[in-house]
DNA sequence: TTGTATGCGTTATCAA
DNA sequence: TTGATAACGCATACAA
């Protein structure tokens, strides 16, 4: 072993940065009592004198103390951490979702592991077995459903998850969503009742659950009205603004341009709005645009977006309370299936 | 200890749920070797026969063995983990933010804990003490700069942290930030260039130092131009879509309306472009936006927004690669003051 | 009321 | 090549 020595701010051993942490054996020390004195003394246990105590409280504070998560985790089993995997963190649906997570997390005083897949089913896998390995008590995540595969992986390992937006048909698990066939249906209604008739869907990729039912809406909702499908206005695949773009500039320089789009997210819905306003298509005139998310962004577009809501946020504070509760046993451990109900919101764009 | 009982999934003692997970020793005993036997082996040391090692490998595949990362963290005092402090988890530029750290730090093998602090010193000085408790290895964070406090505990905890958008003038720590004067001045230089004599800025609150720094900026250009400066015309404290347009609505129904808004980022710019579209101000011809961060949200207004880059996602995962450089030793611990240059992106709002 | 001893899962030292 | 043992920081059963 190399000698510590000082290299500017910090101490290095061998190269590596190492942080030198009061232990509570040193406050022992300092206070002149036995560690696990000391140690009761700041977990408020009982039998411990209050002269002691003070004493042991005064070193504590005296000398930076700071209770060692990892430790009393190792002691406990218990590391009152919750993993959370999400399809993209700068996603602003993902981005609300966490931040509800997080928000009901640090209400129960847990913490937040965060990790994204950019729904590749690789980095999903990894990010469960980095999940895992992390020990965290329990895990909630949007699969990216390309392979039932990591999910059952986790299911194995016998840590409690939630799955976030999301399910699997299949696989009996715990899950959050929204009502997304419900949510299809209403917007597409709500275009056919607004006169139109040739309704295209910039639908996510349809392996995922939530785009497969709103496109399950869609066509419910088409059906009973009459119309016909055509195969031409049913676009897969899109996630990002960039994916709505692309998808939007096709279709309405495309053969037989649609008058209305049903957007599978706001933020694929901006895209929309992107192609129209670089085409000089008029919305709503020309065509019409309804997302799905009912997120702020749908505020500021010219003119705002009507919208299928539905908060992300609640969403995940949602999930977070359920599994924190399943964690501590306060929710009876049955299946939990939750379908958050949605509504439409109507503004300048249909 | 009461007994341990099986309900539904998951296994709880004393109603709590408890995780069964494989360790070492018993991946060792099902080879029928030593648990350090089976420790190097699995870990690739020398001093281990071909035979003995493919056992146990076989063994650990067998039972499904997952290292725990926990009890690794506490023998060499080293979690592999960063704790990431930020605003506003759903805010855009921070949402990107994190996702630049965490993908930099994923390819450091690093896991990030994020914490939220709504710009709350309360919350940021929380938000440190689990970070610490956490034993991450490094910091990164948006300060909220309301006080030095927090930062100054964070310093005299040793670990090493390094400032995002953000920094102190009479505190001595690593930080990341972008050109911000400068990009407050070109910003203001361009729209005066563009004719305008009247232009307000909607800063974020002016107690941080971007806030502060744009403001030089403008201010800078103000008298280079030698034009007036009207206080009127600036305001402080927006950081949200909300913040934008409140206050956008309150300068275009005042008593001297500007002809142009320099707004803190994109996310407030988005609340000006809603405020104008309500009251049926055409952007640029009746007022011009200049926004911050050049995120692609400025892409789908009407107008698109110009703005001054510099990205965010870039931002995190220069400080991220500056932190886990610093913390295996791969940089000189001499103070990393980062400024990422800007550069203005005109589209159609100006 | 206080202290001693043990274990959580892992890795490192050292002896066999 | 392998195994017994100690240590990381903490909490607790038990003895004093």
């Amino acid at each position: 072993m190399t000698p510590i020595f000082k290299k500017g701010y910090y101490f290095y051993v061998d190269g590596n940065v190492h942080i030198k942490r009061v232990t509570l054996r040193e406050v022992a020390k300092a206070a002149g009592v036995s560690i696990n004195t000391a140690s009761r003394a700041l977990n408020d246990k009982p039998a411990v004198s209050p002269y002691t105590k003070a004493r042991v409280l005064e070193a504590a504070q005296r000398l930076g103390y700071r209770p060692n998560r990892l430790a009393r985790a190792l002691r406990y089993n218990k590391t009152r951490t919750l993993g959370v995997i999400v399809g993209d963190i700068a996603n602003p649906y993902f981005s609300m979702l966490v931040r509800g997570v997080e928000q009901t997390a640090r209400e129960f005083d847990y913490s937040v592991i965060l990790q994204g897949t950019d729904e590749d089913l690789e980095r999903e896998k990894e990010a469960i077995e980095v999940a895992l390995a992390e020990q965290v008590d329990g895990i909630l995540i949007t699969p990216t459903q390309r392979s039932e595969e990591a999910i059952r992986t986790l299911f194995d390992s016998g840590t409690p998850f939630i799955l976030m937006s999301r399910h699997f048909h299949d696989l009996e698990t715990h899950y959050v969503i929204m009502d997304d066939q419900r949510g299809g249906f209403i917007a597409t209604e709500h275009l056919i009742q607004r006169g139109h008739e040739r309704i295209a869907i910039l639908n996510g990729p349809i392996h995922i659950s939530s785009a497969a039912e709103r496109y399950a809406g869609y066509m419910e909702a088409l059906q009973q009205y009459g119309l016909d499908v055509d195969d031409g206005l049913v676009i897969k695949g899109c996630l990002t603004m960039e994916d709505g773009y692309r998808a939007a500039l096709s279709l309405i320089d495309g053969p037989n341009r649609p008058t209305a789009i049903f957007a599978f997210s706001d933020f694929v819905a901006l895209g929309v709005f992107r192609a129209a306003n670089e085409l000089g298509i008029v919305i709503p005139d020309e065509l019409a645009v309804v997302g799905f998310d009912n997120t702020i962004f749908g505020l500021c577009t010219r003119p705002p977006l009507s919208s299928v809501g539905g908060s992300p946020e609640e969403l995940g504070k949602t999930a977070a309370r359920f599994l924190l509760e399943l964690l501590t046993g306060k929710r009876p451990n049955t299946v939990t299936r939750v379908k958050l109900p949605v509504y439409l919101v109507q503004r300048g764009s249909t």
